[in-house]
DNA sequence: GCTGAGTTTATGTATAGACATATCGCCCGT
DNA sequence: ACGGGCGATATGTCTATACATAAACTCAGC
């Protein structure tokens, strides 16, 4: 296809010519014109057809790269990477926030706190070999009064020190965690449960309603700073990930 | 801090030295140095504290930025990013796939496919305004003859036109469409729900056992592709998703 | 036919310089 | 006080060039 035809196809055409190439390359693959593992034009070609510089095709090509669109192999050339598997960027936002977000009342219970030296169980869950001192929280969110969602948390208190000093009967402990604390990994798993006796008191549901159980780790380089576990009423509540190809 | 001081620190110093700019920004915003909102040296700075051209820095400041770790803005300098919440990238994968991977041996079994025109609730759950024709396929997966998931699907065949030459009595129709079928768009919601009748009888599990329910939307360009609804047994299936603050 | 060394080639990184562009602040005129 | 204009400045894009590096290919020698 010629520079003509591309010019012409100008659906929001960016201002800048690296961006136009990315796109332009971008939507031959989207559309399936490029298939998975096909070779698309060196940057050397590709660089005469649009008039520029390699620099500026690599540009392009580097994002793409880095996007996970394209594979590049040194001496080969380029290739359109097969769709790996269908990945979604979960958003699992601070609680306070999602319902405010949602123009709801945000409502903060806490159950019980506890500090503690780590025993085995707490070890276990947070990961931690050595002994350390933990705060056990569990609280209750709730939106326009609504039970919202349960939440059992250990904070490891030799990794956040600073938790010692925050007031979790105001600030729910997600929030305040979030806010002032830097991790630099976490780990969710998602599950389904059925209410017991407790969960059905605390949500305000049925024993035996479905529940949505997410479980969250959270490291600071490879050191367990957090982990929780939130259960939500399960036929009201959704996890929603929207995922776009790419930017 | 100077340079002697960041090279000591040598963690997997990479090899090329936008990656090590990189990394040395990186790791000053996750250890908290560099709190969110602070403002980063000017590129002008940067690059003579590493002794290198303003396009070596600008490469490195540009990933951040890609990577939403920093924000840029022109005449007013590079600032550390809020973490805006905790996002995670959860890994759907085909189901054939994931069966494999585990080392388990796969089964498909088709319990009904039927080629029709749209009516009113096709087109309300595929969110297509105009008629269509579309497929409407139920199937079950399992795992060493272990039911593993029961999947509820339509795929529009005016957008999919090459889904009617697929033989789905073979291919489950996830596979087929991931391997053949571009797309630029895709919505997951995750819900529980507790088995009934029916879907006990499908996953061999008793009436009332929790079930971890997962649709998925996909579209290309805009335009609805196909619809699916899987449903697992909740307390054996997780769903788990990995993330590292960036790279 | 096989192995290993050398060649070729496409990408990867880096440079110095140039101009574009957005915008923050300052100054000036009303 | 207030608003408009303007210059300073940091980032954004682009060029032409250079050398590094990894991998695919070639071919001689066994």
């Amino acid at each position: 296809m010629s520079l003509a035809e591309d010019r012409a196809k100008d659906h929001a055409k960016p201002s800048t010519l690296y961006k136009t190439i990315r796109q332009d390359i971008e939507r031959r693959i989207l559309t399936g014109e490029w298939p998975p593992g096909h070779r698309i034009p060196f940057e050397h070609e590709i660089m005469e057809h649009y008039g520029c510089s390699r620099m500026t095709v690599n540009k392009a090509l580097s994002e793409l790269a880095q996007a996970d669109l394209i594979e590049r192999r040194r001496r080969a050339g380029t290739f359109v990477r097969r769709p790996q598997f269908l990945s979604a960027v979960l958003k699992i936002p601070d609680i306070r926030a999602e319902i405010g977000a949602l123009g709801r009342a945000y409502g903060y219970e806490l159950i019980s706190s506890a500090r503690r030296t780590a025993n085995a169980a707490d070890r276990e869950r947070l990961g931690v070999k050595t002994p350390c001192k933990v705060i056990a929280i569990r609280c209750r969110h709730s939106a326009d009064n609504v039970p919202f969602a349960v939440e059992d948390r250990l904070i490891d208190l030799d990794a956040v020190p600073d938790a010692a000093k925050a007031n979790f009967k105001i600030d729910p402990p997600g929030s305040w965690l979030l806010h002032h604390v830097p991790w630099t990994e976490a780990e969710h798993a998602i599950s389904a449960i059925v209410a017991d006796e407790a969960i059905a008191a605390s949500l305000d549901i049925e024993t035996g309603a479905p529940c949505l159980v997410i479980e969250r780790h959270t490291w600071r380089q490879g050191r367990p700073l957090t982990a929780v576990r939130l259960v939500y009423p399960g036929e009201q509540h959704r996890l929603v990930a929207r995922f776009r190809g790419s930017e």
